[in-house]
DNA sequence: CTGAAAGCGCTAACAA
DNA sequence: TTGTTAGCGCTTTCAG
């Protein structure tokens, strides 16, 4: 059986073929009847729109781009996910596009993605979210795109974001009700200023509860799994050690958790340690990771919600959704002095 | 600037279309001088040949569908990675389908995603690559397609394999040479033949050693964290526990170091245990997990060159490739008794 | 509510 | 080595 085009079903249903495009496109203004019987010859020929005819005569593709630069796989896995069943439901589809921010060809490349006709519109994940050059070059493009956790947002660009200061900063009020005074905190890839940003939870949580900030408990992490066994290293060499340690993020927390383990301390009762994300790492860690958990695929899903209605031509009323992280209590944390 | 057409570029360069269709296309038979002037024109007019046009045209998409159900993060995203670069190399672009097996959709969803003409072709991951009903409807249908690491391949499709079972072999070898005689074996998913295979290796191993195969060491798990430490404390409840406990994957092995830590067991001294897989979680815990690393991103990019291949109308001559794994020796292994 | 005609921008076959 | 002529299968005007 060969493939059915779009005349062999308006023949078959004895009808032109624009009334068949409106079916398969479910445009108003075709009468119930009409409609069946269009979809009766569909059904029987078995019938699919070819995508690129589609592209071609409507001039777009039908294709949403992801673009990302290296942050964990498990948070491309979730944002993929929830980006494609966003996609499902509207008859998009969504390419992947890896991409290293700092290389000359990332712009061009991600021009030609777009001037090719292979996406309509991008979603952009961080640290690409902060790239301001990247940004600025979609925007005087004219290319639809949407962000998700970008730290910069006064432009009017729309983007998804999460409360990550307010959950830094309950998760350091945390730490403090369980009687910690002194606490470390391991600050993120100063490239990555969403992650960046928690530090200014932690101030701000020391500074409500009336404890000082002590410089010497601040060290700068860059995001990985060595980075955070450094940053501890450095910690906890010091005559007067914190009681615990927040890390910007899970793979740093599992550095400390690592580190801890090599000088015999014992965890949770001779030092707490807290994380941020909720990767796979954090609960298959001994002892299992108090961290924070992003709603990350809502996140994406809610991001391409945004791009679809952009592309609709409906200028977003609000350009921006807040969501909502959650602090999840496990084994690394718990009172101080015990 | 309005978008620039094949037109436009051949009345700027005064040639044809079709003499510009070549240049972009590679094709020989173009005289250099005649290249370099279209070439000029193509640069100056910033000209990106329409995708939708060319796919319409020559009936092909000039993207790949990536499916898969649910391995690990890790090893989608490595997976991602290599067919990318491939996929780029060649100027295809790469589609996600992430899909359940078991589920009646997952067949007319892939049907409809070729015959729309969204993909040309198909990579298919485990468990995916081992479900016979979904190989046996496209090669029905006669969609070109190769798997990644499937366990049954009688059939001439391509695939790509590395070799499991003697890695497994290595591994176990290694366990004896420490001095291990009472080694534990964590079968995997029974769905994931792939990782089912391993437990051949074992076996493998302990009979070329004179070792009897004591079943009562070997446990059925299912693939996660929490099924391995399942295992692992069935495994050491025993009177006469193993001193070393091979699992079929980290995730796995991981439950299982867990679980000793909670029963005070100190590793590698009183039990060494290795993985398979080398995702993340290996280094991430405490103490590192000796495990075996498959070269997933070549596998995926090889997939993709096969594919690309069959694509061509070129018969893949050998339609399979064999790649190697290699151990890695961490601190989750030692000598036994110590 | 339905239809007719006109491309969208390219590649493929065939000529020259 | 280069050019000409037809479409590919749809959506989009614009008319009825």
């Amino acid at each position: 059986m060969v493939k059915a085009t779009i005349d062999d079903v308006a023949a078959l249903a004895g009808v032109s073929m624009k009334t068949v495009s409106r079916v398969v496109n479910k445009e108003p203004n075709v009468r119930a009847s009409t409609r069946d019987k269009v979809q009766a010859a569909i059904d029987e020929l078995a019938y699919r729109p070819s995508q690129s005819a589609r592209s071609l005569a409507a001039n777009r593709s039908y294709v949403l781009g992801l673009l990302y630069d290296n942050p964990s796989a498990s948070y491309v896995i979730d944002v993929q996910d929830g980006a494609l069943a966003s996609c499902r439901r509207a008859g998009y589809d969504l390419l992947i596009h890896p991409c290293k921010r700092d290389t000359v060809e990332l712009l061009t490349e991600v021009l030609a993605l777009v001037r090719q006709g292979r996406v309509d519109g991008l979603i952009l994940t961080p640290p690409l979210s902060d790239m301001t050059e990247l940004v600025q070059t979609l925007v005087s493009a004219g290319i639809p795109f949407v962000r998700l956790s970008p730290t910069e947002y006064k432009d009017a660009c729309p983007y998804v974001q999460t409360n990550d200061q307010e959950a830094a900063y309950d998760m350091t009020c945390r730490l403090i009700e369980l009687g910690h005074r002194r606490i470390g905190f391991i600050v993120g890839h100063p490239d990555h200023r969403a992650v960046t940003q928690r530090y200014t939870g932690y101030v701000a949580a020391l500074k409500e509860n009336d404890l000082v900030l002590d410089k010497s408990l601040v060290v700068q992490g860059y995001n990985s799994f060595d980075s955070g066994r450094e940053c501890a290293r450095e910690l906890l060499s010091s005559a007067t050690p914190p009681s615990a340690i927040f890390a910007s993020n899970d793979d740093m927390a599992a550095g400390v958790i690592i580190e801890a383990h090599h000088r015999s301390i014992t965890m949770p009762a001779e030092l707490s340690v807290a994380g941020f994300d909720d990767t796979p790492v954090a609960h298959q860690i001994y002892p299992s990771l108090t961290t924070v958990r992003q709603p990350i695929a809502e996140m994406a899903a809610k991001a391409v919600d945004l791009l679809l209605k952009q592309l609709k031509g409906k200028s977003v009323q609000i350009p921006a959704a807040i969501m909502s992280c959650r602090i999840l209590e496990r084994e690394s944390t718990g009172e101080a002095g015990r």
